[in-house]
DNA sequence: TGTTAGCACTCCATCGAGTTGAGTGCTAAC
DNA sequence: GTTAGCACTCAACTCGATGGAGTGCTAACA
């Protein structure tokens, strides 16, 4: 037997998986045979078939079943044979237009619409603040004991923070202390703070450099919790649209990981690490690194708004979900969402 | 027939409520007969049982099958029957001693540990910040036309807040604004910023009136964007546990209502300005406002974190829940909540 | 040599009949 | 007022029969 996929085979095996996905049922070889126009009867098909199914790329349920892709075959579908479908969201554009200018309601927007669009589960991550520059600095006392740091990064990210300091501070220190911090860090990325400006600024500081350590570790720190990142997600009951997804095993436990979303965040970071051409991973069954989701598939794209501030945004459904439209949807949003950050500025 | 429940009724509609509860299978005479120290034949209790199904306060699923409580039979349960059970939620203090100095990483920290002890969905509301005193305000200039606002409240919550101003500002006026905002506003509850006082900071204002309606409009924006307050949710997927809520129809429902906590929220109001003594509150069935809800129980309480910060924590599970126990671990976490508060300042 | 028709075979899904067991309501006796 | 006894009901389960979708194989055909 060749192990090279017949122009033939390839058409079959599309044929299979198209049905498939819109039918979730076994696709059997009678209705290939039918329902293309490769004019074969469906004894042919089953030989095919049955090589095909040789090769990895289709599974049977059972024997006498129709057979249905296996997660190889979803595999090659994506890689090869995938025809997006450019979906316009609409009410997107018209949301954006309103101008959302908390970044965290955007977000959950968005998502909110992906899931009811595609009626799969949408997830997003807010935008890792740690690849993006401070705009500055604020230091305001609340009480004797206590400043408040309020750190606002580009993008108009803003992160507060309470820092409980050991001597008093009157407020010309404090002003001091914010001139100092701003002129220093300012600009920089938060990686681009190193120990050789942090002395430096002790240095300057001098009897208070006691508190610019604690300032320091305090931003650091904040920036530090934000590595456990938000991510949201919407659309969970969509889930139960799809029988093989449905049952209470499988739906609690898929459920039980959106609401851990510390595994979400794996998945974020995964798809933020790789630098791929177009930006957009799948992940087919047992290929994601969750394991709860290994009978779903994910598929996730990188979104970013502007100079370095990037997230990740994905949909979880069934392995025959619609890739074409969700690729297309994915693609157009975080598109979309780049637009939105260029008309802003 | 007597309307009014005898001794006995009573004794042994609680048996029933009791070993449904625990079981949640329907509870037949035999049940009742052995396992009480009425000492009754089964065929009594069966009088007795009509007589309560007469009455409402138990239900038969279909002819030949024992008995369940009604609603009604529940209601009465809980008003006159239940014997709370003090659990010691331990890991709860020691998670309060680390001081999380996030409330909201508290609060989901709290939901969590709630969800995980009783097997039900825990929620829980951050507290309102609208019936909070301002602690201060501090405005600094992000750049040409933009100013941030910070205000911290009383309970060092902390809101920020991105204005847009038409005119340009220069440091001494943002300090002198400043000064403005925080002479008159501060120690105010944000209830009590009234016309007048307003009227009277644009006209010491000036010429800068119009960024001091700005600067109004954009804090009681962002008090009046935090009334779809947050509600966070934990442990959704408990309600697998529970046959009778998890079929496809009632748990896609369910766990959607939760990712819509827009309606949660009504179920916080409704908490938040009830007024009765213990501050808890049982809804059964068909009591709850959420129409998703109908078959579910909702027992919620109210905390506080001190002056005025209260917000809503709840259980949700079915309507066989273990009402002792929650009512008794949401006692105990309100009130160690409480005890946090004071420890802290 | 590739394609097709035909046929036996497999296996799931569905349906109905029969069985079981828990539980009731009623009646008559205590 | 309480209890024993009995007929009755009904959901749940088991079991076998039936039907249909689909396969694999073989033999014939172009």
């Amino acid at each position: 037997m060749d192990l090279q996929l017949s122009e033939r085979k390839i058409k079959i095996l599309q044929a299979i998986i198209r049905n498939y996905l819109e039918t979730g049922e076994p696709v059997g070889s009678r209705t290939i045979s039918k329902y293309t126009d490769l004019n074969l009867s469906s004894a042919t098909i089953r030989n095919e078939m049955s090589d095909l199914e040789e090769m990895g790329y289709i599974v049977q349920p059972h024997t006498s079943a129709g057979r249905i892709p296996s997660d190889m075959g979803y595999r090659l579908y994506v890689d090869t044979m995938m025809e997006e479908k450019d979906r316009e969201l609409t009410e997107l554009k018209e949301m954006m237009l309103e101008k959302e200018d908390k970044v965290e309601h955007l977000l959950r927007q968005v998502a909110k619409l992906l899931a009811a669009n595609t009626n799969y589960v949408s997830m997003i991550s807010a935008p890792a603040i740690h690849t993006n520059k401070i705009k500055f600095i604020q230091l305001s006392r609340m009480d004797e004991r206590q400043i408040l740091a309020v750190v606002v990064a580009e993008g108009n990210v803003i992160k507060n923070n309470i820092i409980s300091v050991q001597e008093r501070l009157d407020d010309e220190t404090l002003l001091k202390l914010n001139i100092l911090l701003n002129t220093h860090l300012n600009g920089l990325a938060l990686e681009e703070i190193n120990l050789g400006m942090i002395s430096a600024m002790k240095h300057q500081a001098g009897i208070h450099s006691a508190i610019v350590a604690d300032v320091i570790d305090a931003i650091a720190q904040s920036i530090r919790a934000e590595e456990d990142l938000e991510v949201y997600t919407s659309g969970a009951n969509n889930i139960f649209k799809y029988p093989e997804l449905a049952d209470q095993q499988k739906a609690s436990e898929i459920i039980n990981t959106f609401e851990e979303n510390q595994m979400l965040t794996e998945l974020v970071q995964g798809t933020l690490s790789d630098e791929n051409s177009t930006g957009i991973q799948v992940y087919i069954g047992n290929e994601t690194p969750i394991q709860a989701m290994r009978d779903c598939s994910v598929v996730t794209a990188t979104y970013e708004l502007g100079e370095g501030m990037r997230g990740t945004i994905g949909i979880i459904g069934p392995k025959r979900m619609d890739y074409d439209k969700v690729v297309g949807a994915l693609k157009t949003i975080t598109h979309q969402l780049d637009e939105l950050y260029k008309n802003r500025t």
